[in-house]
DNA sequence: CCACGTCGGTTCGCTCGCTGAACCGAGTTG
DNA sequence: CAACTCGGTTCAGCGAGCGAACCGACGTGG
């Protein structure tokens, strides 16, 4: 693969998170699972799959393995701080599916715990204090190195959603 | 792989996109790269994969195949605005990538175009107008079937991030 | 006319990773 | 001491990804 690792950080996170089966096992982990065999009957995974994934993801930071009884000694994995903060591409992950790829409306919805008001992650800008989209994007050099820069956006056909309006701000385009 | 593409968006969202070629694909899209050759060049992808990929991404509609001129006919691939309603993934991916990836720095912000803030994507409730984090995340059923609940969430060690502060989003460098 | 270059692919072996199934070790239960 | 649990490892087979070659439609230059 091009290892552009340097000049882009997705790149850089796809070398940890990138991939289906891992994606799929944080998901679990978000979901409150923590031993082999939970992850394992839930995803239907290969053992071996299973095994080399937790422990890249440990490897990396991502989660950690500790014991959670001696005798025979047995280990649980849990998210680390690393970990927990893989949330919005999880959330966002699922809001585009839930967009996207059902008529029937969300299977679940995400809600703030303390009031239960549902989870809207959409580009808010607190300086305009407005919604703003992807074509109101641009990019500048950060300091590190190895900027790329990108030109300004422009989607092909604005072809509608499956189902309701984009939601009640987001102005851009609309 | 267990298709529970009903119970969540998740594994739906992964049937489409759930592959670090079509994610870099994406991004370079989202940098402005049209065209097979461009794309081929800077991924460095074989030209049977990238071919494969773009033909999943036009079938799922997240792309559009366009002729760009005739004779000889050649295509550019845009993405469309299910394609654009990605950009939440990318950029959460990118940003975990900046804090957890590396210690320079990013390489690359993004800003909101208008007036040059930098894109802040963290949880917040507009009910309590507070930020938030996954911690604070519950789910309850949504109007679609198969729902999956998700115990209260807690994480192992809170182990410090490389670089700044976790919470009090992240306000402009500047 | 013919060779060469460009662009967007397809075809073709080879290899590498995923797969399901079997096996394993430490320990508990009956 | 046989059976079961949990967290793995090992292994043969197969399919997806790989680099390289090829292809077709067209423009270019000699």
């Amino acid at each position: 693969m091009s290892d552009d690792t340097d000049a882009c950080s997705i790149a850089a996170s796809l070398g940890i998170v990138g991939d289906r089966w891992t994606i799929l096992i944080l998901r679990d982990a978000f979901r409150g699972l923590r031993r082999f065999d939970e992850f394992r009957r839930d995803l239907d995974i290969p053992r071996a799959v299973l095994a080399e994934r937790l422990r890249r993801l440990v490897d990396h930071g991502v989660m950690t393995r500790r014991a959670y009884q001696e005798r025979p000694v047995r280990h649980e994995y849990r998210l680390t701080r690393m970990g927990l903060e893989l949330s919005p591409i999880l959330v966002s992950l699922m809001q585009w599916g839930d967009r996207w790829c059902r008529e029937d409306g969300p299977p679940t919805l995400l809600v703030h715990a303390d009031c239960g008001t549902e989870i809207d992650l959409h580009f808010h800008c607190w300086h305009c204090d407005t919604p703003f989209s992807a074509t109101d994007i641009a990019s500048r050099p950060g300091p590190g190195e190895h900027h790329r820069p990108m030109p300004p956006l422009e989607g092909a056909d604005p072809e509608e959603p499956p189902g309701d309006e984009p939601s009640s701000h987001r102005a851009a385009t609309g």
